[in-house]
DNA sequence: ATTTCATTCAACCTTCAGGTTGAATATAAG
DNA sequence: CTTATATTCAACCTGAAGGTTGAATGAAAT
């Protein structure tokens, strides 16, 4: 549960990235949530589903009502995917850098 | 091109995770880029083409040899993606330091 | 000129994600 | 108790992702 696969997965989607962007204003109801989209509220309650699974959502019911909650914690595996890779685009960087720089010493 | 679907599209499948792993090591063809993996030369050459697309990787064909070299670049749009949420679970660890410190000072 | 090697293209198969609709469940309201 | 509301379950459809195999391309080696 919550590994590095299922959380991407699960931000892969862009409904799915649009509800965690709903959800960053405040807790709501699954209707709620699926209102604004012109898909269907069975196709919003499984996306809230692998979202749930990925841990980035938390369900509190409350009666009939599911009150779903925004989990940011598990994006701590992909920022810390992601950080392992910055060394990489930074030493683009670095490169890009040092070829003007190289080129002003050539050509000073 | 090389649009955050693109990027998160991309990495959410392990292979091609294991891939850029890969390349982080340094630069490769695509026969050696292959050999470790348990599925056919095509497969692979077609998960380069999903990386290749999403900017993450680059392509040097040197005659009938394809060198193919890690580009970190796009992970950014990633990595804000993920920052702007970072405030969520940080906010959360809060909350539980909060309730914390209000134990304390109730049972002092 | 042939053959071998590195890679892609094309066609195909299978699985599954994402969507639909309709029924089921369970709680709230009248 | 009946009806309305909120949500999920189940069955189904469709498109595409990920894999396979075999042929095509194009460069290198003999």
């Amino acid at each position: 549960m919550d590994s590095l696969s299922d959380v991407l997965d699960a931000i892969s989607h862009p409904s799915r990235r649009a509800i965690l962007d709903r959800l960053s204003r405040g807790p709501a109801r699954v209707t709620q949530i699926a209102e604004p989209f012109d898909m269907s509220l069975n196709a919003v309650s499984k996306h809230l589903k692998v979202l749930e699974a990925a841990g980035l959502v938390r369900r509190e019911v409350q009666g009939r009502e599911h009150l779903i909650e925004l989990r940011g914690e598990p994006l701590r595996l992909v920022s810390a995917w992601v950080q392992h890779y910055e060394q990489y685009w930074k030493q683009q960087l670095d490169r890009f850098e040092d070829h003007f720089k190289s080129k002003r010493k050539r050509k000073p």
